[in-house]
DNA sequence: CTGAAAGCGCTTACAG
DNA sequence: CTGAAAGCGCTTACAG
């Protein structure tokens, strides 16, 4: 048997079953898109010879004659990170409820890449794209949306055709610095993320802020840089304990790099929340289930996924959109406790 | 400013590119696609010309002309799940290499939507399709085969068209359960996954034959149902804790699950590995970084992603796929240890 | 080497 | 109510 000889059969047209029901394909196009009123029997005759022939239409070639895909495009940075899949799944959810597919690409964190994503869906035309924070500049953002709707979240600037949404950062780190204060911890240890992530700078400085407005400050010992992964974690903490630097927490930029340094911790024999305690961010489903469970910033990922879908229909079809990011909240579980002296 | 109108500025398309430098739509075509030799004014001309316009050839009417599309759809089950997300970032960038662009769908482990997933995938005219597992009919799947180049995992069949890559679950359980015997547990509980999951069966056939192959068995009261997830490990935990069961170990079917279970046992004061020993199954990434690091089985879902890109391409070009997924191993971290009596 | 024409599978004015 | 025709943006025999 020949394998490249097995897949011939092509699926069936519309022209197709036009000719099965004997009637024009225009005749087909209406009954298909409810666009006219059509007799009763040639309705029955051609839904009789859809359902025979297994008809779907084809919505490449819908989009094509139609100039609208019904199809969104999203650039996510890596497909298979669990705070961004999170958003993903919300993405998913809402625009198939409005009706419109998602065409998932990745950006991998690198500007050209995600320049490359976003050439690749405009050449695809998409209705309109999300893109998930990424370090394209603000500006080709701007750009592209004088001729494309674009919402993407991570950042505050305007533009026209363009609807950003911004996660307070800032005010998120605050909370979760804040909290540890109240606990009467204060030496605070930060492990941050890549330093030219927009997300790790803000709740950097959020961090500081909280300790400065409390007359205390964030020493440059204790501020190490993590990468936002579980490997990063690990790595700051045995930084922070070989510089023997005093402190009774850590503030761990991102859930990851907090799971990180929870394990670290614990390889050298120290105890969460006992010896010290630990504060994340972000609230990955995940972190309710690690051992603690783990104190952190909710950063409600899925929601935002929800909002930045209805925030490119109502874009796309023409509508000024005003879905808002919901703001941080300190979620206190069991990786922290009051410090005892 | 009416938003509406703002974005009109279509893309630039091949025939503006062909008047802009003065040739026919055909040559564009050829220049484009190396697929004629071409005077070298003409092709200087039209590069130039699609530089100017900043043209990129729209990928679905060259699909739609061509009758290829060059998209492979995959159908995870969710998009957010942390273990397929792995295997959508392996077959994500071997596509890439053999220049594909993947579909991602979601089926949600329901076969009903599985199936609208593969409709609306044929309808979009893919080339190909990897079903990650999932819960469709191996019929549906053989038929489907006839006209669609199908690669899918998680399965032993085989049918025309379709490649089949089933992953050794029987025996990756049977080398669970025999490192757990090995360290001188007998009195082994279970945490299974759903009882219609496929993997989760075919676990526990596994873990019960290398009882039975070692004189023992896998008493029921010991076999407790979960849902692969962290919740569904807790629950199992509390059940067991609460029935007085005795046992000196814990086999979780999947890793989530074990962080459950792990987390249940925390609660409980039981501590892994002093009191119970515990093994996950899959080998997330995550569970190198769990307190303690879990032992587990790897089930190399990055490389079977990979695997299975190389399979529909092959498919689809007409060669015969070999390609296999990788043979289960135990990884044996910190969860377990030798049984003191 | 290069253009005119037909076609991929739909939709949508335009007529009637 | 319904068909013929043109068009969406490309590709590819067919001529020359």
């Amino acid at each position: 048997m020949n394998v490249a000889h097995l897949h011939e059969e092509r699926p069936a047209t519309l022209e197709m079953v036009a000719k099965h029901a004997r009637v024009s394909p225009s005749t087909v196009s209406r009954i298909l898109n409810g666009t006219a009123t059509v007799s009763e029997e040639k309705k029955k005759a051609v839904e009789s010879a859809i359902a025979a022939l297994n008809f779907r239409p084809n919505p490449v070639a819908q989009g094509l004659s139609r100039g609208k895909s019904r199809t969104i495009g999203i650039i996510t940075q890596a497909i298979d990170s669990p705070f961004y899949g999170e958003g993903l799944k919300g993405i998913e959810s809402t625009l198939a409820e409005a009706g419109y597919a998602p065409l998932f690409v990745s950006g991998h964190w690198r500007p050209s890449d995600e320049q490359a994503c976003l050439a690749q869906l405009i050449a695809r035309r998409v209705d309109g794209v999300i893109v998930l924070t990424g370090s394209m500049p603000d500006k080709v953002l701007a750009t592209q949306a004088k001729s494309l709707p674009l919402v993407v979240t991570g950042r505050t600037m305007s533009a026209p055709g363009l609807h950003a949404m911004a996660f307070d950062n800032h005010e998120g780190a605050r909370l979760a610095t804040r909290h540890l204060l109240e606990l009467g911890h204060q030496k605070i240890a930060c492990i941050t993320g890549p330093s030219d992530h927009p997300d790790a700078v803000d709740r950097l400085r959020g961090c500081q802020a909280e300790m400065k407005a409390a007359g205390l400050s964030l020493p440059k010992e204790l501020i190490v840089e993590g990468d936002f992964l579980e490997s990063g974690g690990v790595l700051a903490v045995q930084k922070l304990l070989a510089s023997r630097a005093t402190f009774t927490a850590i503030l761990a930029l991102n859930d990851q790099s907090a799971y990180g340094a929870a394990l670290a911790l614990y390889r050298s024999g120290l105890r969460v929340p006992d010896d010290i305690s630990l504060v994340g961010f972000d609230d990955l489903r995940s972190s309710s289930f690690t051992i603690p469970p783990l104190t952190t910033v909710r950063h409600a990922i899925y929601e935002i996924g929800q909002q930045a879908a209805l925030a490119v229909v109502d874009l796309v079809e023409g509508r000024k959109p005003t879905q808002r990011v919901p703001a941080p909240e300190l979620v206190a579980r069991e990786s922290t406790r009051r410090l005892r002296r």
